[in-house]
DNA sequence: TAGATTGTTAATCGATTAACAATC
DNA sequence: TAGATTGTTAATCGATTAACAATC
């Protein structure tokens, strides 16, 4: 049994995968590390050893084929297949995330239904997406072997809906609820939380600001020495 | 000068605000570390650690007072006051965007215009919020000072619209598009990747798949045995 | 007082980065 | 061949976790 790949690794991989899917577009038929590195603001060594985890190969003064890497990232992400997903909750939120082509193309998900407390008042379909009642999900996750949700409702919702996919043997939530979900342990919970992005934004914005506020002062200082 | 915060410690303050405000809202006064770490799965001196940064003081025994967490979180990742933002992309992301009350109530943050191609068609307004054409943003974002913008629009018009950002003077950019973008280096950018969060997800869905699969294979082998 | 909890220093762990031989 | 790049091992760095005195 091999070592689980380190989480930060696993978070690069799609970036790669993105990259990787351009250039093939691009027909560039193969992709060093230093170029990737380049592309994507990082480093090449750290590049390496990500997509040594995916078990692609490459050769010196080369680099690695770009198809290879596209499949073998595919493959250890397990995006090589698309697995069939419920959406809950489609909102504007919901919606977005059913318009996003990507998801198939790229990420092996598919969002194949979408269940809402209003599905009666959205006519029972969005874009092609069957809209059902949310009463209907535990039957239809457990015959149609769904094992993904996305779970897109306010956060007062949140709680009683991923309740319901765990009753309908949903293994793994993708939750874009603000809020702190309690599940079983055998079921996997993966959060989207904005806020999270959001402080990274303005702790660095803050400090950016700060920074030329004491370079104004600096500057004022030296204006004032110099009149002196 | 204090060194720099730890990016990982930044990114769990936004979820003990929640707590807080939430124990805020049951009229809980103090909060001890073991408490939060509990409620958010998590670690009592790592708690401890994170808040220290933000330089709220607790008593032996008791905890930190609610209202002092919520404050001083706040006021470190500079959410104290509200800032304005532009939206680009009035589509159904950057509707859901405008939105979550929550970002102007817990998060500092009001999307105070929003800026789309096809904003004629969407009669000037939505929820009440401006919508302008893209070519008015950079005039408006330095007559209203505006620092930073939201990018929620396809990845094939995300480097554009970027351009016209950084034209404006937006010095942090809060990018949703799926794509790699390049920006000055003056300009902050922080990306909400989707696929990074669901490479986590489906990495550990197929772990567990794979333990589920090799358990059934030893309980068969057990059965067989058991039969000889 | 006794004991839970804070604040802080030290130890551990894991990820990143550097170094370098192998190779095409 | 020469040299860029891979693959891998070692060194560094930073974050997490453990330990423990101070304190209310």
């Amino acid at each position: 049994m091999t070592n689980p790949a380190p989480l930060p690794s696993i978070r690069r991989l799609p970036l790669y995968l993105r990259f990787a899917l351009q250039m093939y577009h691009e027909n560039v038929e193969s992709l060093s590390c230093t170029r990737i590195a380049e592309a994507l603001g990082s480093d090449p060594t750290q590049v390496r050893k990500d997509l040594a985890i995916t078990g692609v190969v490459g050769k010196p003064r080369v680099g690695y084929p770009t198809v290879e890497v596209i499949e073998s990232i595919r493959r250890f992400l397990g995006w090589e297949n698309t697995r069939d997903a419920f959406l809950v909750g489609a909102g504007r939120l919901g919606q977005a995330l059913m318009g996003y082509r990507q998801f198939r193309e790229q990420n092996g998900l598919n969002i194949c239904m979408a269940f809402d407390q209003r599905s009666g008042e959205m006519g029972g379909e969005i874009n092609g997406v069957k809209v059902l009642p949310l009463s209907d999900l535990p039957d239809m996750a457990r015959r149609m072997h769904v094992l993904i949700g996305i779970l897109a409702v306010p956060a007062r919702a949140a709680k009683m809906c991923a309740n319901v996919m765990v009753e309908g043997g949903i293994r793994a939530i993708w939750n874009f609820a603000p809020t702190i979900l309690d599940v079983p342990e055998q079921v996997i919970l993966e959060n989207v939380h904005l806020s999270t992005s959001l402080a990274v934004l303005t702790n660095r914005l803050e400090a950016a600001l700060k920074a030329d506020f004491l370079a104004g002062e600096m500057k004022h200082a030296n204006e004032n020495t110099e009149k002196v």
